[in-house]
DNA sequence: GGGCAGGTCTAAG
DNA sequence: CTTAGACCTGCC
């Protein structure tokens, strides 16, 4: 992995000769919500305010909108391309189910999203199905986010600032069809302008007591919190516990497993679970457009 | 049409 | 400390 090629012009960058990466799987295991299939075995979306395409061919993958300097500074880390996965599916080998989970999501990727983004995101997803978690977060960007980029007559938004969720009011966030969510994305949107919770810090805190930090968010439980702290700070031993992790744990583990079992990579290993969890029972397999490939 | 969705809050024991 | 119910909405 680490050797990988960099091509670049001057607004594409091509990775050439890149292992454990695949873009269905990186954009279809849950971690985000912003990404869409655009064409052929490309996704188009916002992050950091900025609109990107990237393809994949087999072991090629191509970054559009993306200038090298960029590629650097952000959608390098943003696609977790300093990390060596293939390093850690081989350390969950003293599991025989997690190493055919691991094996077969082994192009699964933790992506490094924004903080407050992410927050918001899952604060959102609570009690709630994917297709309206992204139609809720689009309406969002829409309404209060900024136009980024504009193609074939399609608009794309950044998703808005706290600073700005905090000012048009819980009324407001209510309208979008948010449900019983918009006073906890307000509560969220106030804390974080106002300083009260500062996303920043939560860098150079320890998974612990960015828990507790979180959860004074009103509509922030463990299991949101944990999804920040693993989508948007990688730390890759918050392990978040849902339905579907349960349902696994119960099934193939010992009662009274808990997180530690899965050591410092625990967030992974989440990830891979769930997807191949998933994976197995057709969930994503229902839309026409996976079907189709 | 009713149940359900990648939780969390609140009110009770 | 643990455990039910309720919760907005939209799509299967």
């Amino acid at each position: 992995m680490s050797d990988y090629i960099i091509k670049h012009t001057e607004s594409s960058v091509i990775l050439e000769n890149i292992t454990e990466f695949s873009l269905s799987q990186i954009f279809n295991c849950g971690q985000c919500f912003r990404f869409n299939p655009v064409g052929e075995h490309t996704y188009g979306g916002v992050a950091f305010s900025k609109y990107i395409e990237v393809s994949q061919h087999e072991n090629a993958v191509i970054l559009n909108h993306v200038t090298i300097d960029e590629f650097c500074t952000l959608w390098c880390d943003y696609f977790d391309l300093k990390t060596e996965y293939a390093e850690i599916i081989k350390s969950f080998s003293y599991d025989t189910y997690l190493t055919s989970a691991s094996e077969f999501s082994s192009g699964l990727r933790i992506l490094r999203q924004e903080p407050w983004e992410t927050l918001c995101s899952f604060i959102i997803s609570q009690n709630n199905n994917i297709p309206r978690i992204k139609g809720i977060i689009e309406t969002l960007s829409k309404t209060y986010g900024e136009k980024v980029y504009e193609k074939d007559g399609k608009e794309y938004f950044s998703f808005p600032s706290a600073k700005t969720l905090a000012g048009v009011g819980e009324e407001a966030i209510f309208r979008l069809r948010t449900g019983f969510r918009a006073k906890y994305i307000f509560d969220a949107a106030n804390k974080v302008s106002s300083g009260e919770i500062d996303l920043t810090q939560i860098f150079s805190m320890n998974t612990n007591d960015a828990m507790q930090y979180l959860q004074k968010i009103c509509g922030v439980g463990p299991k949101v919190a944990s999804c920040v702290l693993l989508f948007a700070y990688h730390k890759y031993d918050a392990f978040p516990m849902d339905v579907w992790v349960k349902k696994i744990l119960s099934a193939h583990y010992p009662k009274g497993t808990t997180a530690e079992y899965f050591g410092p990579f625990a967030g992974i290993a989440q990830q891979c679970l769930f997807y191949y969890e998933r994976c197995s029972c057709g969930v994503f397999l229902n839309t026409k457009k996976e079907v189709t490939l």
